[in-house]
DNA sequence: TTATAATGTGACCCGCTGGTCATATGACCA
DNA sequence: TGGTCATATGACCAGCGGGTCACATTATAA
């Protein structure tokens, strides 16, 4: 966590530091940032750096919780849909909302899906509480699927929620890496086109995951 | 390319510069690969590196296509299987016999995955030709299922092979990774229990993709 | 043997890194 | 005014990086 002296700094400061840090993470990831160029890009002392923060993972671990945070707050924010919503429509839902959010934080998130998808693999057990408690979320909704019979019961939980993750990781890298092509990101995912893209997607995965238990072995 | 000066040293030496190397890459990936780090490890002189190399890439690009010549000798030995495969059979065919091929050479293909789905993300646009030529097989691949009517000619071309790539290496980095904590990773890629894992991931992939254009839109 | 070419070597250079610390600044209070 | 305390600063340090180069060693040929 960074230290106090870091939130008692003029709002105006602390956002030009973040905002160098996130251009840095999104540039290099965790391992490769430096915090010399950080402190050159937000025009600020070396020396208050270490005043601030005790190092660079305290300042991306500040940068996580903070899209923790922002992002459950967005999806709070957005009404829910329908009570009565399948859980795969659920699922597209989430995704969607989810994208709509990248595209509002387009470099916060393309730093922070840096880190956790590559230097996170091999460095970072020390943000494994977020990818868990994405796991875990995953989870509860594949119970939730089998539960109302949308899922077949036999299915592998733990294999649902890998595919679940996979494809969730791997739509989220495709819209960042398409969307920063456009002049307008947000517009280009809400565009028609881009939805129906992510519901290809999402349908593939849908029909597999329905698929019961029976038809798989038939299938062989 | 690495220079004459290499292709000339006794075998043994060789073996252990590129023994050393592909432990780097392993651990550090390319970006972070110490060239210092890989002189020591192979109990050469630093000045002697670069009367091989040209630079780090270098040594990694011959890593490459030492994977793909070995990869493809390797399909090549293995009999194809009979001819009259389903496309879908055909491809799970080629995923487990790549599996079988990783956990031969695991550190080899830990060490250039890493670099290709990380570094390479961001860095190397100096490796796009390898995987271009991948998906250039897959869209193969594919047009051979929409020919014989094994998959809906109304498909999206680019989407099915963005699926398949995405498959390959989420499997590919689920054996690796699993493989890896494993005594023999060989014995348990052949396992019983690991194929099937295998299989249940790409039945969901297939039921998927099999899933005609008709269907898509009825399913929402 | 000697001359020539190829190969091997590690000290050295410079740039950049993360991190420290003595000092300077300036707000607040007596 | 003078004292105190939080904050700001950048020169400085040791370590490691990639890359070079003058020199040492070895192989080849005459």
């Amino acid at each position: 966590m960074p230290k106090q002296t870091f939130f008692n700094l003029p709002e105006e400061k602390r956002k030009k530091i973040i905002h160098a840090a996130i251009e840095e993470f999104a540039e290099y990831g965790l391992e490769n940032a430096s915090i010399n160029r950080i402190v050159a890009n937000s025009g600020i002392a070396k020396g208050s750096f270490y005043q601030y923060f005790e190092d660079k993972q305290d300042v991306f671990r500040y940068l996580l919780d903070m899209l923790e945070k922002e992002k459950l707050e967005y999806f709070k924010e957005k009404h829910p849909p329908s009570m009565n919503m399948d859980t795969f429509q659920y699922f597209r839902w989430m995704i969607k909302t989810g994208m709509e959010f990248n595209s509002a934080y387009p470099r916060l998130v393309q730093a922070i899906s840096r880190v956790m998808l590559t230097d996170g693999l091999y460095y970072g057990k020390n943000f494994a509480d977020v990818r868990e408690r994405t796991r875990r979320g995953l989870h509860e909704i594949i119970a939730q699927a089998i539960a109302r019979g949308e899922m077949d019961p036999s299915v592998d939980m733990d294999l649902a929620v890998m595919i679940m993750e996979t494809w969730s990781n791997a739509i989220s890298n495709y819209i960042l890496q398409e969307g920063m092509k456009q002049k307008d990101i947000m517009k280009w995912v809400r565009s028609a086109k881009t939805q129906e893209m992510i519901d290809k997607m999402l349908y593939v995965m849908e029909y597999g995951l329905r698929k019961t238990e029976s038809e798989f072995v038939a299938g062989s």
